[in-house]
DNA sequence: AGTCGTCAAATTGTTGACACAATGGACGAG
DNA sequence: CTCGTCCATTGTGTCAACAATTTGACGACT
């Protein structure tokens, strides 16, 4: 009979758990100095799994460092972010084709119920905060998901999902923003269902190339200019 | 006056460059064993920055390592090494997109010399190794590096760059190939000499396009077909 | 007052030792 | 002969101490 084994089976895995929840959640701020003492006796650890957690989540491009000067919570500039969007127009561009080609038909119908489920929520709080879907209840993550491409998926929804998450909320969505992603969304899945790779890709890139414009119109001096 | 600074500032650093360079040069195989005594001693250093070199190798996808058994060099199957392909459709199709229209005259005619030279490679070679140009001898390389997009950029040139480079040339390039991939590099920088992003975008993914299926005719049983 | 050099404190880089888990082979039961 | 258990060995995870570098403050000099 098998243990219940633990969620993370090394420190250092628990170390990396905490840290980027602190990062993303704000408990660090962006371009904070990380001092490795003081994170170590925060987590209860010593400094070689913490090192080793920086290092993963530098990775991730949560953290920068440089040697002998230490690390530092990242710091988009707005270049920066802009520049993470045309990543993602052009790799979540290519799972969407992937997916019309390799999602099951019940991962579509999953997807259909989830849009639905977008949408009570939408009514129900006004159309206020419908981008706060993360994980598994993000659109777009499930869909990289059923890319039937791992690499891809892993680098979307792993490597750079949690730089995303940090910046994702950073932005009042303008009013009638939420209603326009949904809309946009369900044109997505209806090119899904109908195969049409061709079509779902173009149909994500613009919804995310729309993003990125009414996130350009906000940037104001929200953002550090420069890195 | 200041001392000439070493190439790398740590230790970690340099463990990181010996370990890459074993692992792409094939030093170390294709789902070898690293075990860190051994490697530690191998570089004369200890175990803790060689562990960090190794996290960082992960990122670059070059190392897989699972909690307690260690770190393995990656061995791609052919549906991994596929899936690279389509990741670099989408990532190089954006690139030369957006070189199109940020590279400047000066990055353009560099461009242009350096087909030039793989050219007179080419014919005193016989047509054998175009493809083995590396770093900055490498067209692809160098419209990354010219999109304007640092993120893009280092993606592809640093965090999946040396994971291509080592499954590159395991595979025999068939006959005809290498001249026929000097002349869609030409269409390529045509496009991109004429402003034309949207076209540049469009041969750049027909072209990568058109070396995935190349290698997926070569795909025999020379790779393990289950990671 | 401002600039530069010096020194002390804090922080990062590195090491070797210890604790724990996994691997592999000998041994014995079936 | 096959399978499973036990134990020794090997290797990974973690720690605390040491070494080297950076940072900031203080004071001397222009």
């Amino acid at each position: 009979m098998a243990h219940t084994r633990p969620l993370t089976a090394t420190l250092s895995e628990q170390a990396l758990e905490a840290l980027q929840a602190d990062i993303v959640e704000g408990a660090l701020q962006p371009g904070e100095k990380l001092r490795e003492p003081e994170l170590a006796a925060r987590y209860g650890i010593s400094r070689g799994p913490l090192r080793e957690a920086i290092r993963r989540l530098e990775a991730r491009k949560l953290i920068i460092s440089a040697p002998n000067t230490g690390a530092r919570v990242v710091s988009l500039s707005a270049t920066q972010l802009l520049e993470l969007y045309d990543m993602r127009e052009a790799l979540e561009g290519m799972t969407c084709r992937l997916a019309a080609v390799n999602a099951s038909d019940a991962e579509l119908a999953a997807l259909t119920t989830l849009l639905d489920q977008h949408e009570s929520e939408l009514t129900e709080t006004d159309g206020r905060n419908y981008f706060r879907q993360e994980g598994d209840l993000d659109f777009h993550f499930r869909i990289a998901r059923c890319s039937g491409n791992e690499l891809l998926a892993d680098i979307l929804c792993v490597d750079h999902y949690h730089l995303l998450r940090l910046y994702r909320y950073k932005f009042s969505t303008s009013p009638g923003r939420p209603a326009r992603a949904l809309f946009e969304h369900r044109r997505i899945l209806d090119a899904l269902r109908e195969r049409d790779g061709e079509l779902a890709e173009i149909l994500m890139r613009k919804h995310i190339r729309s993003a990125r414009e009414n996130l350009k119109r906000q940037i104001g001096q929200q953002l550090t200019t420069e890195q």
